[in-house]
DNA sequence: TGGGTGTATTATTCTTCCTAATACAGTTCA
DNA sequence: TGAACTGTATTAGGAAGAATAATACACCCA
């Protein structure tokens, strides 16, 4: 399904979630989807199941999943996103966007970047 | 100058980063400007010189700051950044932008919060 | 019932963060 | 020159987080 980076700083769990993030972004997995389950995604990846549940959970209490106790977890509808996550993603949007411009990136540049991506 | 979240999860020096960093962005700090020594500044903070030193070390290898051994630490000019730390904020800038439209933030609000903040 | 799912717990190892205590070298200035 | 700054480097140790390992338990479903 996708490949980690050992040496890279960031840890394992973290990276799990930004994987699983961007897909979800890109609408390769689709709301009320199936995660691959613990066991088998650890077994694939060769790395501790628990560091699997690690990465579910904090994608749960974020709200990008759901967990159905006996069954998996699954794509939650973004509706159900956590209204913590709205706020820090606007902070990281002020920050990105203070640090950009103070590195010499100007505006019309950022436009470019945000229209070159999405759709909304 | 400013204080530090002890409870915090984010590793001292990194905040320390992100505070001249910021100092900088506002302007509060200007090209040239000195910083305050290590010793000093862990005196007045009250922790380890070496948690400074790696802050300055690092902030000087992103090329926020440049050192003159002996003299001290001073705001070098924007022009001395690293190309790879653009390529990081353009990289940055594009997985925001992505979360961020995914969890409902339209494009609009995102123009509104660029337009809050900077000049150029 | 059997085999899948998630959950919880305990112990162990490894790495990073931070502190602590030094020692060394360049700069400044009286 | 020498005292008092500056940054730099090294070694050691403690604390916390990341990851592994090995279980055990509970839920779901064919």
């Amino acid at each position: 399904m996708f490949e980690l980076d050992v040496e890279n700083s960031k840890p394992i769990y973290e990276q799990l979630m930004d994987k699983f993030k961007e897909l979800m972004i890109n609408d390769v997995l689709q709301e009320h989807n199936q995660l691959p389950s613990i066991r088998i995604l650890a077994r694939e990846l060769t790395i501790n199941p628990n560091t699997i549940q690690k990465a579910y959970k904090q994608l749960e209490s974020d709200g990008y999943i759901y967990t159905l106790p006996g069954k998996g977890n699954f794509v939650a509808p973004p509706t159900s996103l956590k209204n913590s996550l709205e706020e820090k993603i606007r902070n990281d949007l002020e920050k990105v966007f203070a640090e950009a411009l103070y590195i010499g990136i100007d505006k019309h540049e950022i436009y470019r970047l945000l229209e070159k991506g999405g759709d909304s």
